[in-house]
DNA sequence: CAGTGGTCTAGACCACGGG
DNA sequence: CCGTGGTCTAGACCACTGG
């Protein structure tokens, strides 16, 4: 039934997903793997392995003994803040229209100190400075603000190749692969130009800021990457595990 | 070399923890997986385990064809956002010596209507609510208000019991294990009872707070806790992965 | 008690990396 | 090319749940 490439156990966590979704099954209960395993022709094994992604994401839930239970609750949330995921989503989670609008793309050469000592840049290196805003029904909601070492850029390319996230940048033009961010959650005072930027009331209000670091798999820093969030309008959550 | 019980996939991840804090590994190399089962006495699927828990953790990151290596970078950042881990670690890491207050542990019958109905509680249902506040160098850093339905405890308690962790008063006083938070991060500026209990400067200041809806394994929600951190001493960081 | 998920084994083949 | 991690199999035993 399943070829190799992708994995079986990637396309069985698919497959399951799907069904999952299109709420093929109805008690909320999941076959056994041993019914799985043999439907599926794979061995019991690959079949645990996609069940234990679908945990990890929240997708389902298993019992010993008892049987693997579809999380009913936690498909509600889908956006979850340890998860990279395009922030149209999480707009369009929310049951707003997402639209981006690209601020600008400029080239600088010098300063930014603390920041070429984290992404481990000579103090001549150029620096892609990219600045983006999401909006949700046409109201600014998210501002991002991200640092590109030139030099990492081995294909040509145009503004509108940073409409797209930067994690779907860098494999095309950087042979980079973004593994994982690194993020201090840092909430502050909106200043006048954020203010301005994401079109908030005159009162004082309170942001949340995403300040990460962006690795490859080789587990080096490549980029940096500054959010700020109205966390009036957007709702950022998580799970915690121990 | 190992027992069973605990699984000897968490023994070797142990194990092999403990060896590389130790610094045991010279070379920032991890020895390859098929030798790690020889010396160990352990399949290869088991050794397997262990290295793919300690690469969530972070500890280390795989390279197909190449080996596996210690994380050096990561291992600087011990307490993470999506991890559930005792405060006292979180301050700890920061370089502070953590104490504990209990500030008061008061029951509640009735109000907080929409708590009861995130709980799926009756709304005569007593509530007890634990406050409690973490120091770092006996300066003030977190404030958390925890509230647990009182019919969930079954075996007598005192008010020393709410010193550790909720996650530990669980399974003994109420036959419940934590098994994760949905958690929602949201910033704000301290009010006035805030900036009192953390001890803020007269400026206005933001804060991160976290409210948490912890559920058991089961996928019931069990208790509400509710924490409040001054960012400005503490980092909360978080790994995001795609 | 039967059926479920949790753990573990021994063996196999593949894809990738570096010398 | 060889050694590495990545994937998959078939089979086994255990611990737990629920009727």
């Amino acid at each position: 039934m399943f070829k190799r490439n992708p994995s079986l156990t990637e396309q069985v966590k698919s497959y399951l997903k799907q069904r999952i979704i299109n709420a093929e099954f109805e008690t909320g209960r999941i076959p056994s793997e041993a019914t799985l395993a043999t439907e599926l022709s794979v061995s019991r094994n690959t079949i645990r392995d996609a069940l234990s992604r679908l945990e990890m994401e929240g997708v389902i839930f298993r019992k010993q003994g008892a049987g693997t239970f579809i999380n009913e609750a936690n498909l509600l949330v889908k956006t979850r803040l340890e998860e990279i995921v395009p922030y149209e989503n999480l707009i369009r989670d929310h049951g707003y229209t997402p639209s981006i609008r690209l601020l600008g793309v400029v080239q600088e050469s010098a300063g930014y100190h603390s920041l070429r000592t984290e992404l481990e840049l000579n103090s001549d290196t150029p620096l892609l400075i990219i600045d983006k805003l999401f909006l949700a029904d046409d109201q600014p909601v998210i501002f991002t603000r991200t640092y590109l070492p030139a030099n990492l850029i081995k294909q040509p390319y145009t503004g509108d190749d940073f409409g797209p996230p930067i994690y779907e940048f860098l494999p095309k033009f950087c042979q980079q692969e973004l593994a994982y961010y690194l993020s201090e959650i840092v909430p502050l005072i909106a200043t006048p130009e954020l203010a301005d930027k994401l079109n908030l009331p005159a009162e004082i209000t309170a942001l949340l800021s995403l300040e990460e670091l962006g690795h490859n798999q080789e587990n080096q820093p490549i980029i940096k990457a500054v959010s700020y969030f109205r966390s009036d309008l957007l709702r950022l959550r998580l799970i915690r595990r121990q």
